[in-house]
DNA sequence: CTGAAAGCGCTAACAG
DNA sequence: CTGTTAGCGCTTTCAG
């Protein structure tokens, strides 16, 4: 009865590499050496290390050894995105993830839902946690803050968003040229009214896609002005509403280019409830998923969000193996004709 | 020409909280205070320390501090899930980030593909950053090996999968009710010969659909023979080749039941491919997206990702805060009918 | 092959 | 209100 709190089912807390040490019966040294496969253990005292630490169930605190490590590195990278729940996003993630991995690297994942404050607040959190390298998808085009950041060593890549005032490295896809091609595409089928679903117009992206639009448009000699636009549409509620109201006009267009995944399907859920999904054509900006199984299938400019993740992290990586110059790197978007984009215009 | 190295463009380190002190000619200790919020700071100290902070753009060392702090959090979880770049998995990411962004606590995320050695690799990484929590959907039904680490003090909530041999918290969907509903509402609506497209079979989730199936044709007096049965269907690939064969088989049935996400893609093919899609009816366990888009549009029971990722954290966090007792929380899911699943059986 | 000493950047405990 | 000292768990440096 002389400790006080030594209930049975008292926390106990990690084990040390010193508690380690002591019950193998060797300096600390001794005991880095072996859990960092350093040389110059015998194998007798390796072993008898190794039993310490499985009784022990220790595990060497990595927070605490990057503190000293020359370098200090955390083997830890920090994503930030627009929504981890996202089918884009979550492809983004994994291309990182994958590739952060085979580099035994962590990957702490962050959603900003386009909210400018968030993404201060939570890209000021992964630097205080020592992260060695972000790939962020910003929602403010001023990135000058981070500069300071790459100086320290730090490698930034932007995903899918063009930062400005800050030379690093970029991945996107052609979004101006696709755009373009898809609305190209329309026009081969004789479309001449085609109607913009446009997302909201801050982020680089957005304005890049509408100027592939107007491209296509000039390309072919048609008047802007022949095409409505509705733009900033937030979410696919926002797409439907404005599909409707669009469709509904005396000079409703024949077809639709749709600037991105979610505008995409409340534009199909607008067509499907006037019942013009057969009359009306439409490209969507991003795959979706089962765009195949709707009907007429959906024509998509399809990204490819999983390699854009990859290379970004591959990236993040080659600057901290010394590479100190800035790519800029286009990962293509390709078109999948499945039908939607094959409606010819209704005769009038 | 004294420095050798001091090349203008050369990584400068992170400032650290004694280069604070010098600059505002403080302790620092008094440093300490101001990045903490602790009070005892004279307006003017406070000031200068700012001022301080802001000019060598001093970014705290997290890692550092949580080293010394008492309690030694790290305000960050781990999450271990099948794939993030899942629809499933993303939105359970988002519940758990959500909730734990409200506690300050970041969020390290990781795929596992139902990989058994990764699991192990994975877990241990996490574990040796100090994680403050786990979240985990393991693929090993033996979690014994995670007893020790919840003595240690850190939560474990498992989601969507059931671990044996430990005691911890579990979010679980009616996996059995679940099942047993949807196919009760094909018998519903006449079906006497239903078949079964299961996932693979080592996880608890697999077995209790597969259960409530049977229990649902035990309730109605249908003998399980009758019911074509393919399990162990990896991935939607796989589940199209199975459609395909079943529904070509002399005694094919008149119905399906899909136990996943990926089955469901694969049957729902398949189904167009034969042109059976308004023959034969379809439940899919799992929602799937732009299901009401389809036509017929797809007849769901809808799990509940976001809503299971938020109480798997808040689990967590009740652990952290003193909570002692296992909780296993059925988040329940639901029957949509959209059309696939209201088909009458074919007359013969 | 092995270990003792110093110190990474920070917070805890105390002394002013 | 402020600063000093010790030490978190580890790696580095260097002396055996």
């Amino acid at each position: 009865m002389t400790t006080p709190d030594a209930g049975a089912s008292q926390a106990r807390a990690h084990a040390t590499i010193r508690d380690v040490a002591k019950l193998a019966g060797v300096g600390i040294k001794t005991v880095s050496r072996v859990i960092n496969d350093e040389p110059n253990v015998s194998a007798l005292t390796h072993r008898n290390v190794m039993r310490a630490i499985s009784e022990l169930n220790y595990r060497p605190n990595y927070n605490a050894g990057s503190l000293r490590r020359s370098g200090g590195k955390t083997q830890t990278f920090g994503l930030v995105v627009g929504n981890v729940a996202n089918r884009f996003w979550g492809a983004v993630h994994r291309g990182v993830e994958d590739v952060a991995s085979e580099h035994n690297v962590a990957v702490l994942a962050a959603s900003l839902d386009d909210d400018t404050a968030r993404e201060e607040r939570i890209i000021g959190e992964l630097l205080s946690r020592r992260v060695d390298g972000l790939i962020l998808a910003t929602v403010r085009p001023d990135q000058s803050a981070l500069v300071v950041e790459q100086q320290r060593g730090i490698p930034i890549v932007f995903v899918d968003r063009e930062p400005e005032n800050i030379d690093a490295d970029v991945v996107v896809t052609n979004n101006r040229g696709g755009a373009e091609q898809a609305t190209a595409h329309l026009i081969a089928h004789r479309h001449r009214r085609i109607g913009y679903l446009g997302e909201p117009g801050g982020m680089s992206q957005a304005q890049r896609r509408r100027m592939g639009f107007n491209d296509a448009l000039a390309a072919a000699g048609i008047a802007a002005s022949d095409s409505p636009v509705i733009d900033d549409l937030r979410d696919s509620d926002a797409a439907h509403a404005a599909t409707l109201e669009m469709l509904t006009r005396a000079d409703a267009p024949t077809a639709l280019f749709s600037s991105q995944n979610h505008v995409t399907i409340g534009a199909l859920h607008a067509l499907r409830e006037l019942g013009l999904q057969r009359e009306i054509a439409i490209v969507g900006f991003n795959d979706v998923a089962l765009g195949d199984l709707i009907e007429p299938g959906l024509t998509a400019m399809a990204q490819n969000p999983y390699q854009m993740g990859r290379i970004a992290a591959a990236r993040a990586f080659a600057r901290l193996e010394g590479d100190t110059v800035s790519q800029r790197i286009v990962v293509r978007s390709v078109l999948i004709p499945r039908g939607s984009g094959e409606i010819p215009p209704r005769r009038t």
